[in-house]
Order: structure tokens, then sequence, then C-alpha cells
RNA sequence: CGAGGUGUAGCGCAGUUUGGUAGCGCGUUUGGUUCGGGACCAAAAGGCCGCGGGUUCGAAUCCCGCCACUUCGACCA
């Protein structure tokens, strides 16, 4: 079956292995997934790098919905005088909000924040709405870009404004409201896992890295193929704090007034830099079928040939109406050794071949984007085998970054062994929940809390904090990140 | 924000040390031959040399300032 098994391939970028970041840079680039704008820190996504975000937000919205999330528009402008009302969170966010401080020619009488998240003009907005027990829960979500004047950009890992959706939820109670804190994050970890491939730790923020006016903040952590962390998603618990500020109160089926129980969460356009930073290669990207914009490429080969072009229509227009987000590559400018590299470089899970020789035996010759690998299969029937081979594909991909990050994330009981370990990926640690100890680990090796796990006692493994020794409280992830 | 690096044709770069007609490869256009791992031949088009000042008869090249990108830190949900 196997017959061609040469893999030359060609590339300008710069080996992975080398230089990561260089590496990561390139193809974003060469893949046109973005490209820089005229604005420092800003961004173009552009149209292949868009059609994964598409994907992105169709799994995600799709699964807020379900949950009972309805989907909102809220303005880009919010006024001082409401970033101001939680002392936390403009703490958080002051240093990192750009204004408008003018509307055409007249200078505005309050300057306006263009909203780096919208907590605040959401809580504006509930407390006018929300009256009694009856109004409850409100689960608002919303796709829309929001903007951080960041010092260091890099693309879709942290650029000035960013695409993302923020949901917003406020609760009668504060168990209602830590359920729906992580039951997002659950819908976050599953698309992640079962979507795009990107195997998460998730977990509880220490006090220090939660978000800046939450009680509790989740995340979804995810290992990148230089062992540094990337936070993923998130998802926080808010308490009254914010219903306090604003003054969402409702009354209560008692007759009483009380205080909302808020929450919020969200996931960005980071998730692509993810993907990429995961699954990538020597080649380029490798992009899990359930997210590739283009699932499978047919490629004919010598296509002046008799026959050969229509027998790539035939099965482009067969797997087509099976479903597939497929590609007829026909090209007649380029050559076939050309689009192989080409189509590898973006990732696409599939290449068919269709030529000459193929036409005679009335098969295409496949190609996976994840092993690499070349074979044969029939095109009698090759629609059911595509999507058992996209179906593996999936799974490979995760499993292979699944298998990466065990191995690199080890258990360690003293300073020395941290050190090591985040050098190379995540270090799992007994820890005694003091900030001090956060401070001093980040001092020694530029590593940071990523977070707990859920269940604390499957992995505990000694009652020593790795820092000062004294009796640890919480198993902790410690890792560099991004 | 700190330290380094880079900015010259769409992309990748040489030229800058030692000032003197702006170059190379790839790509693009036209025509032809090709087509199973980045094809070949021929002809052609394509430049505010990042931006602004200065020195000079003359600046891509020297000096000053700025901007952008990039790497490593700092900062950052």
């Amino acid at each position: 079956m196997a017959k061609d098994q040469k893999q030359e391939f060609v590339t300008h970028i710069t080996p992975r292995s080398e230089d990561f970041s260089q590496w990561y840079t390139d193809v974003i680039k060469q893949t046109e997934l973005c490209d820089y704008a005229p604005v420092r820190g800003c961004m173009i996504i552009r149209p292949y790098g868009y059609a994964i975000w598409e994907r992105i937000q169709a799994e995600m919205d799709k699964r807020f919905k379900e949950t009972g999330a309805e989907n909102v528009y809220f303005p880009m402008l919010i006024p001082e005088s409401l970033l101001l009302k939680e002392a936390e969170h403009v703490e958080g966010f002051a240093p990192e909000v750009a204004w408008v401080t003018q509307g055409g020619t007249e200078k505005l009488q309050e300057r306006l924040a263009v909203r780096p998240t919208s907590e605040t003009i959401f809580c504006s907005m509930y407390s006018k709405w929300v009256q009694t027990w009856r109004d409850l829960p409100m689960m608002y979500n919303q796709w829309c870009s929001v903007m951080r004047w960041e010092k260091a950009t890099r693309p879709f890992l942290r650029t000035s404004e960013f695409l993302w959706q923020e949901g917003h939820t406020i609760h009668a109670t504060a168990e209602e409201a830590e359920e729906e804190t992580l039951k997002m994050l659950e819908v976050y970890r599953e698309v992640a896992e079962d979507v795009l491939a990107l195997p998460v730790y998730v977990g509880q923020k220490s006090d220090k890295e939660k978000f800046a006016g939450a009680r509790a903040t989740y995340s979804m952590e995810a290992m990148m193929q230089d062992g540094k962390a990337l936070q993923a998603g998130t998802s926080h618990n808010f308490g009254t704090n914010f219903a306090e500020a604003f003054d969402i109160q409702y009354q209560s089926k008692e007759g009483k007034l009380e205080y909302v129980h808020e929450t919020s969460w969200g996931v960005s356009t980071r998730l692509i830099g993810a993907i990429i930073m995961t699954h990538g290669d020597e080649r380029g990207l490798r992009l899990p079928p359930k997210i590739a914009p283009i699932q499978a490429v047919i490629l004919p080969i010598a296509a002046h040939k008799g026959g050969v072009l229509e027998a790539c229509g035939k099965l482009y227009d067969e797997l087509k109406a099976a479903g597939y987000r497929v590609k007829l590559d026909d090209r007649d400018t380029v050559s076939p050794g050309f689009k192989f590299n080409d189509w590898e470089l973006k990732g696409v899970p599939v290449r068919l071949e269709i030529g000459p020789r193929d036409l005679e035996n009335g098969v295409a010759t496949v190609f996976r984007r994840d092993t690499l690998e070349k074979f044969t299969l029939p095109l009698e029937g090759l629609s059911g085998k595509l999507g058992e081979l996209l179906d593996e594909i999936q799974k490979g991909l995760y499993e292979q970054a699944k298998a990466f990050r065990d191995e690199r994330t080890v258990q360690v009981n003293d300073m020395d062994e941290l050190g090591k370990a985040v050098e190379n990926g995540f270090a799992r640690a007994m820890w005694c929940g003091n900030r001090a100890c956060e401070d001093e680990i980040k001092d020694k090796f530029n590593a940071s809390s990523r977070n707990m796990p859920f269940d604390q006692e499957k992995f505990r493994f000694g009652d020593k904090c790795v820092c000062c020794g004294k009796k640890a409280e919480k198993v902790m992830y410690f890792a560099k990140a991004y």
C-alpha cells in the first residue's frame, strides 16, 4: 500500500527546536493567520485565522446557550465614574486602560474608557433591570473586542485589542453563582480538550493571581511546547463585591432586599495562540480537524491528464455533500510539490491526492498531517473513511499533547526540584497558601502559581510547603507563564 | 518600562565599516514547455532605502531625535 515515503519538505520557518519564539512568529506570519496593524500592539486577523476563530465561537456559543445564557451587546465605551466604582477592579485595570477624551472637536466632560472588560457597565444595567427574585438569574454573554494597553504584545497571546467573549451572570444565591462559575469553566475545559485538542489543568487561582475584584477565580492552564503555561480561559465568582458597589439588589421571596451574586467568564483569541504552540511542528501548523477551516484538501496531480480534474471534482462534491469542510486546490500556477508544502504549513489535517496512477487503481493517495504518513484508500467509500481518519487525527493530536504535558509535569518536594521543573514544564508542589512563598518562587525562578486542582486529596503528596517548609495547605501548579 | 537586534521592491536579504548611477534571490506580469515533494526557458514591470531634522558639492551610508517590529527581562486576569 504505502509507496512514496519520501518526506522532503521545504520551509522558511525558523526551526522550532532552535528558537521557539521566532518559530511562533514565523508560523503566524507565513500561514497568513494574521498581520501586524498600523497601530502599535494591534493585529489584523486574516481570513484563515478568522475562520479558526469562527469555529471556536460556534463551538463555544452553542454550549453557552445550552446553559441558558443569552447573547447581548454593550457599548465599547465606559464612563470613568462607572469604572471607578469597585476599588480592586480599578486598581487592577487602571494601568492598561485607553481613554477617549474628545468627541469631534469638543473635549468631553467625563472621559470614557475603551472597555478593558465589561463588569462595570453590565453591573450598571443589572442594577436597573433587577427588581425581584423572579428576575433571576440573568445570564448574558457578549462577543466583542476589548482593549488593554499592554507593554509587550505578541500576536494572539497578548495584543492591545483582542476578540473574546465575556459572560456576565447574576444569581440569587452564593451557591448558584458558584455553580455557574464552575459550570462555565467545565464548558471551557470541554471545548479545549474535545474540540481544540488542548489538554488543560483546571483549578482555582491563588489570591495573588485572581481577577481584580473577584472572590474566586478559576482557570484552565495549557502547556506550550516550550514548557511554559498559557492561561487559556478564566471563570470568576465575584460574590456580592460588584453588587454592593453598584447596588444590585432584589427582593427575595421572604420580602427582604438582598444583593445578587455575580460571575463572569471569558475566553479569547489567545486560544488560537494555544493551538499553534501546542500542536505546531517543524513544518508549521497542525490543526485539530474539529476546528480546521479546511479539513481535507484535494490535490489533482497532472491535472491536464484525462480524467484527473473530473475525478477530483467528483470527490469534492461527494465530500462536501457529506458535510466535510473540503477544498479543491486546482491552481495551475504552482506545482504539486509547492502545494504539499503550502497545505502542510497551513496545518490541513488530511491531503487527498488524485493523479493518473491513482485513477488506474481507483484510489486516492492520502497524507496525514499529524503523523506525516502517506497511504492510499479506495475512492469508493472514501467519505466514510475520511470521517474515521479525522476522528483519529483529532484524538491523536490530543493524546500527543497530553503525553507531552504529563511527561513535563513533575511532582516536586523542594525548591531545587521546583527550579528545575519549571525550566522544562510544570511543577506540582505542596504550598502553604502564603503570598510570601509565591513571591519568593517568582523572584527565584520567574515562575508563578498557575492553579490548584479541585480534587486536592487525589494529588496530595506531603504536608510541607515546597518553599518555607511550614504546614502545606494546598497542591499548586507552578510554571513560567506567557 | 530596561537591555540587545532589525527596518532597503510583495517576501527574504546584500550594500552602511571607508559618503559618489539602488542591487541579488524568490515572488509578480506575458508567452511557451511542464506537473507523484517548493519545475524550466525567454522577455518585462516593480524603490519617499521606516519617519523627521542636521552635516556635506553630494547621504541608504555620517550625526541627532522619533516610530515600528523583534528577542530577553519587568509589568500583566
